[in-house]
RNA sequence: UGGGGUAUCGCCAAGCGGUAAGGCAACGGUUUUUGGUACCGUUAUUCGGGGGUUCGAAUCCCUCUACCCCAUCCA
């Protein structure tokens, strides 16, 4: 992680600070109807790891109330995926089906305070009562039941002596709120199902609304924290608790944004469709974002982890590079992975000068990776190069195999080519080359020079393997449905070949094909028999870049123009106010169009202005400053008056303070409400203007950061801000920060 | 369209009135028996647009725009 805190983290530091937690208890909260994939891997970081750093725990929980869709294998996934990626949770499993029965009492309470009821509308009359967007939704009659009523019929429900969809228990909100969400919700429903879990004692089953709150709440939750899709249920979760009177230590809910990644897709809809058509094998695919699909490709629980930590947390929706998760696992096999030869694409070379046959020792690490390790190379007559790595007509800057060139053989010999072998349809079948037998590695006095070492395999040992390749999923870089799959995502090599030892010895499951990627032992199919590799990434490719740069693809720069919207028209009295504004009292447009516009701003003015005769100022300050503060409150929810906001107008006026302290005082005064004269004498906030005074400070700065005033003159006046300020600063605001602006400037022109 | 959110580099993302962090990607260069790694360097006079307040604004105020979420008896 780096160093800032992303603002979970600092609401969780803040609450333990304040005290209002003494520990902090978070949960991961999936509902077990699909499988798990990379963004809740990310909330998973998110919520284990918060606790995790601040010494609290984090809860394990199926939010399981809805049994049509839910099942033990997503259970068991969801278990699977918490515990693969190196995540304890505190105690067992928690399962909200194990709340049902405190739920049901809750509900029964609620019903006795009249906060809820039963309905018995049909699904399309609740639908079309809950009204639209832009119009109030109407309440049912069922709404004036008594509680007798309610309580008799919820217990009916409860013992499945009703129809599903012929009651429902809501709560009693506003079915008027401008928030869907609290046109009266439904709290529960009748389900005649089979809970995987409850098994079939129950009839009704909790609505997530109801639920989440209030498992969180026995949990002893104090950080909720889910997406943003949830931002509009917020008002259900504190409605809930707070009714019920649970108070004492209930927890809040906070809001991030999910992960998106391009060129796949995250939705469970989407992914639930991928492995019914079978475009994918199962929900283990290599391809698949699902967390079983990366650990079948070969991915790390670390990389998986560190990527999360790379992207951050915040509430703006992203869609992040893939290349920035492929950097992840690059990363971190780099420096933990053996590296091998394997040739894809062989290509049979013979060595006409070279007789029997050795064992070469060959190290599995690269100097700059510290570990320790190597394996027996055979080397003999017959090899086999990747296709590639030849070229009868070479590309500018080609560093492989040519008729002219040569090239090494990892870790053996330089060779030479002295005859390329064709077929009859003109494809190359073989190379006949040379070697130089001085060459060799660690000991090559040969002198020759080559511009790169290529990966080989001996032809009488090498091992034939399978090498699955696989590109991303979609064509489309954010992905709508099926149609958007890429047809080419999987390309199976049947006949690689690969040296002896990555078999017969399995040094390790994961490795670097030099030059080609990282791999992975497949641990569904690969057998002895048919050894399986996946193929987990790509390494950098700078010469393939290099080579499509030919043809450069120009993008046409657009740049989107701004729509001015119209701006609503001033009723008739704004439009008197806002000509005597700026008219009779000289005001900028800008500002009596604030103050004209907004009620509560207007009076303020006015009142003050009976107390100073200086409009302007006044207007800037209330046009500014107080109406921040009169955007969620009324005039007499604060805490300062107008005739204080004219007292301070007047102290700027007459040079006692400057804006800057004005601010400060302000700030004061939201707070408490004194005096803004009172405030300036406690603080000793008197503006100081005496250059004796300021001078000496800006010496001691100047003489602080020599380097910034070196890169002043040398021309970043951009820093002239940073000297005002670390003098400003050192006199805790109060220097004239205009006379401070002279005197720097004299300063720092010699 | 009511309500709730969000906008800082190609992609993420810090920043909370005083020098526009960092990572990925890209581009140069050095090292290299992996066209890998590592290392060095370059890449935002500008923060969705326009105004305003201020000595000073990405940060405060006004306004406009774009995108996301909400009208499942899903979560």
């Amino acid at each position: 992680m780096s160093e800032h805190k992303d603002f979970l983290r600092t609401i969780v530091e803040e609450d333990l600070a304040s005290g209002k937690y003494e520990e902090v208890v978070t949960r991961f909260p999936p509902e077990p109807n699909g499988f798990p994939h990379i963004g809740h891997a990310k909330s998973i970081c998110i919520n284990f790891g918060i606790a995790k750093a601040y010494g609290g725990h984090c809860n394990l929980r199926m939010d399981d109330t809805n049994p049509t869709t839910e099942d033990t294998k997503y259970v068991e996934a969801l278990k699977d995926a918490v515990e693969w990626l190196g995540f304890k949770w505190e105690d067992g499993v928690r399962y909200t089906s194990d709340y049902f029965p405190k739920l049901y009492d809750y509900a029964v309470e609620l019903i006795k305070m009249g906060e809820a009821y039963v309905d018995s509308l049909s699904e399309e009359e609740i639908r079309e009562y809950r009204g639209t967007v832009t119009q109030a939704g109407r309440r049912s009659k069922y709404a004036q039941r008594s509680v007798e009523e309610n309580l008799a019929l919820f217990e009916q429900m409860k013992n499945g002596e009703c129809k599903e969809g012929e009651h429902v228990l809501r709560a009693k909100i506003d079915m008027g709120a401008a928030n869907m969400k609290l046109r009266d919700p439904l709290l529960y429903r009748i389900r005649h199902a089979h809970h995987y879990r409850a098994g079939d004692v129950w009839h009704v089953y909790p609505m997530y609304d109801f639920a989440h709150c209030l498992s969180d709440y026995i949990e002893g939750i104090t950080h909720s924290i889910c997406t943003l899709e949830f931002e509009n249920n917020r008002a259900i979760y504190d409605w809930v608790l707070d009714t019920l009177g649970l108070t004492a230590h209930r927890p809040y809910q906070h809001e991030f944004a999910r992960l998106g990644i391009n060129y796949t897709v995250m939705s469970k809809r989407l992914l639930l469709e991928l492995v019914k058509s079978g475009k994918v094998s199962g929900w283990d695919d290599p391809r698949l974002p699902t967390i079983a699909g990366y650990r079948r490709r070969g991915y790390t629980p670390e990389s998986i982890i560190h990527f999360c930590d790379s992207i951050g947390v915040a509430k703006a929706n992203s869609t992040v590079d893939v290349a920035q998760l492929e950097f992840a696992i690059r990363d971190d096999l780099n420096t933990k992975v053996p590296r091998v030869m394997c040739v894809l694409d062989p290509l049979k070379v013979t060595l006409i000068n070279y007789e029997g046959s050795e064992v070469l020792d060959a190290s599995y690490y690269p100097e700059d990776v510290p570990k320790e390790g190597s394996r027996a190379l055979p080397f003999s007559k017959e090899l086999y190069i990747e296709r590639e790595d030849f070229s009868l007509n070479p590309p500018k800057d080609y560093n492989r195999l040519t008729l002219e060139q040569p090239v090494r053989l990892r870790h053996a010999y330089i060779i030479t080519c002295k005859e390329v072998v064709k077929d009859a349809e003109g494809n190359i079948v073989e190379i006949k080359a040379e070697y130089h037998a001085d060459s060799k590695s660690g000991v090559d006095t040969s002198g020759i020079k080559v511009k790169s070492a290529i990966q080989w395999v001996d032809a009488a040992t090498a091992k034939i393997v399978e090498v699955r390749l696989y590109d991303r999923l979609f064509q489309d870089e954010a992905p709508q449905s099926l149609e958007d799959v890429n047809p080419d995502s999987l390309h199976i090599i049947k006949n690689a070949l690969i040296e002896p030892a990555v078999i017969l010895d399995r040094p390790d499951e994961r490795f670097q094909f030099e030059r080609q990627g990282y791999f992975y032992a497949d641990p569904v199919d690969y057998t002895d028999q048919n050894p399986v590799f996946n193929k987990i990434v790509g390494l950098k490719d700078s010469w393939s870049k290099k080579k499509k740069i030919d043809t450069p693809i120009l993008k046409p720069q657009v740049k989107n123009e701004q729509i001015e919207g119209e701006v609503s028209a001033m009723s008739v009295a704004e439009q008197a106010l806002f000509d005597r504004y700026t008219g009779e009292l000289q005001l900028n447009p800008e500002v009596a169009n604030t103050l004209a516009r907004d009620a509560k701003l207007s009076s303020f003015y006015e009142t003050a202005l009976g107390e100073c005769d200086s409009p302007i100022g006044l207007a800037n300050i209330i046009a500014n400053e107080v109406a921040r503060e009169l955007k969620e409150k009324e005039v007499r929810e604060l805490k300062f008056t107008p005739m204080q906001i004219a007292q301070l107008v007047k102290m700027i006026e007459d040079e006692t303070i400057s804006t800057k302290i004005a601010k400060q005082v302000f700030e004061e005064m939201v707070l408490c409400g004194e005096d803004p004269t009172h405030i300036v004498e406690a603080k000793g906030l008197v503006q100081i203007s005496d250059p004796a005074f300021i001078l000496p400070i800006i010496d001691e700065v100047m003489a602080k950061n020599p380097d910034n005033v070196e890169k002043y003159r040398a021309g970043n006046t951009k820093l002239f801000g940073f000297f005002v300020g670390q003098v400003l600063k050192a006199t805790e605001g109060k220097a004239n920060p205009q006379v401070v602006n002279a005197l720097i400037e004299e300063k720092l022109k010699h």
